[in-house]
DNA sequence: AACCCGGAAGGACG
DNA sequence: GCGTCCTTCCGGGT
């Protein structure tokens, strides 16, 4: 994944014309209709990935963590069209807090401390955790915990596309700009 | 105590 | 069946 400080956010989130199009179109139809119809749009160079969204009509089970202030949440809006083999997928693991990070929504949970760097910090790591798993999805028995969740990251240190900062709940994307 | 780190093993999934 | 990306567990360091 690449992380160029210059993209905006219309790079990597779903475009609006494009979540409105969808909703008009298909509310009632199966998600591989959707899909199928997505993929006929005009490709642009500068898009790695595009996620689609559209009205739910499935309900999110009750949080063990403070319902009250629980952002709404559909499976189906987190899904990748990856360009590369063509298939659809949950995003990788730092392909999903960079959605995070450039989702105003998400702002308690995690935030950039300086984007020009791809410095961010985990501010409520439970509610990172509770929903990377929802949308992970991943048919496992164990509990993901904070230890388990921040091996994975670990991971992107050897691959590269991640930066060790030492410091705690803080993670660095290695941007265009850094290499 | 609560993180951070990376080795080892192995599972889930495309 | 295979490669990637985690998931689980862990011992050691900060």
């Amino acid at each position: 994944m690449v992380y160029d400080t210059e993209d905006n956010k219309h790079d990597i989130l779903p475009k609006i014309e494009d979540v409105s199009t969808v909703m008009e179109t298909s509310t009632d139809r199966p998600l591989d209709d959707v899909l199928i119809k997505k993929s006929e749009y005009p490709d642009d160079e500068t898009i790695e990935y595009q996620s689609f969204c559209f009205p739910c009509d499935i309900k999110s089970e009750p949080e063990s963590i403070d319902e009250s202030t629980e952002i709404y949440f559909d499976p189906k809006e987190w899904l990748i069209n990856d360009n590369n083999s063509g298939k659809i997928r949950a995003p990788r693991q730092n392909e999903f807090l960079y959605f995070l990070l450039e989702d105003s929504r998400y702002s308690s949970y995690l935030s950039w401390l300086d984007r020009n760097e791809g410095l961010f910090k985990i501010h409520q790591p439970e509610r990172v955790i509770q929903l990377w798993t929802k949308v992970k999805n991943r048919q496992t028995n164990g509990v993901m915990d904070y230890d388990t969740f921040a091996r994975g990251l670990r991971y992107y240190y050897q691959l590269g596309t991640m930066i060790k900062t030492h410091r705690k709940y803080t993670f660095r994307f290695k941007m265009l700009a850094n290499e």
